[in-house]
DNA sequence: TCAAAACAAGGTCATTTGACACGATTTTTT
DNA sequence: AAAAAATCGTGTCAAATGACCTTGTTTTGA
């Protein structure tokens, strides 16, 4: 579970041994059951999460009941509420568990101190929002501009890891169509390969 | 045009007489005429935008001709593709004046000297990111969960100063809806009220 | 100031989409 | 191992949406 954190670290920076038990030391360990939450509209998001196995989601729930999913965030990512975490105010969003997962947490602080302490850190974070800002970008992008089978073709395109790994509701929900209009394109698909 | 942005600073930001002018020797003047372009797809971002005068547009053009507007900057704010100018990679964007417009223009060289030797203008560029992200989440979530109707609701509440300002046709773009839609839902809400 | 271009608003019609309901399976949990 | 829950794929139908076209008006730029 640290080692998972570990590997990636080695892989994605060039951080010191120092650095890297120094970023492990500030870590919390949980294990999630699927479908457990770790973040609920109302709350605050006291915490910097990294997945080292399993898999969450990231969603809103709207007045009528239904569920948008925002992010999937597998293995080697992290997944927060930016504004919440940066502002320390309630969120609109919750977070949970799509498999049975493992993640370390950061709170707030300690991770403040972090990123100070360990000035290789930053630069990595800052790389991470980069990354995440391009593609909010290209997803609003396909949300505002793609037909529904331009949509799916996509993600698979894009996540292909993922597409075993989720229901199909889910993927609907990510994409923004209905439960129907997604089965009405992979049965088209097949019709055409 | 540079007492705009002499005024901006001020009201934003804490930073001394000598920091300002630092900046604003930094930077270049443009005029821009209705529908005259900064960027086009192909090109590379090579400078951050501040608008001073008018109101430009952020869009993607798809295969088959339709323009897509992510984002439009009036006066006192920032536009630029942040991928492409960090990267200095080719865009997939156009950004390009709504109305006759007055901007300044930064090249990256140059506005990164600025970020070193004007901390304060980095914790302040930190926060703009920021906000876009934040910006870019609601409005991706929008995108997803919202009804036509709810849509041009929240852009008329977000937004009733634009509202003037745009043909509806850059409007409907902005949503992702059609002009025909758009219109319905505005001859519905007459009926209403 | 005047001609050309852009725009708003609406009509028609074919298509797409979603809501709802239904079994047949698969997966999860007890 | 059995019961409960979730999932997948499908059918039907009504409603929403977009493509195309037209008219009258406003705005723009020469």
């Amino acid at each position: 579970m640290i080692a998972e954190f570990e590997n990636y670290l080695r892989r994605q920076t060039t951080l010191s041994d120092d650095d890297i038990n120094r970023v492990i030391a500030g870590a919390t360990l949980k294990k999630l059951r699927r479908n457990e939450f770790l973040l609920r509209e109302g709350d605050i998001c006291r915490h910097k999460i990294f997945i080292a196995k399993g898999l969450l989601r990231f969603f809103s729930v709207t007045a009528d009941g239904g569920e948008h999913i925002l992010q999937f965030s597998p293995e080697d990512n992290w997944m927060l509420d930016p504004e919440s975490y940066d502002q320390q105010t309630p969120t609109q969003y919750y977070i949970n568990a799509v498999e049975p997962s493992e993640v370390l947490l950061w709170a707030k602080p300690e991770f403040d101190g972090l990123l100070v302490s360990v000035p290789q850190l930053k630069l990595f974070a800052e790389q991470l929002i980069s990354r995440s800002g391009y593609n909010n970008r290209q997803r609003l992008l396909t949300a505002l501009s793609a037909t529904p089978e331009q949509k799916y073709e996509d993600f698979v395109r894009t996540s292909p890891e993922l597409l075993s790994r989720l229901p199909l509701r889910m993927i609907a929900s990510y994409l923004g169509i209905s439960l129907k209009t997604l089965n009405r394109v992979r049965h088209d698909q097949l019709l055409r390969s």
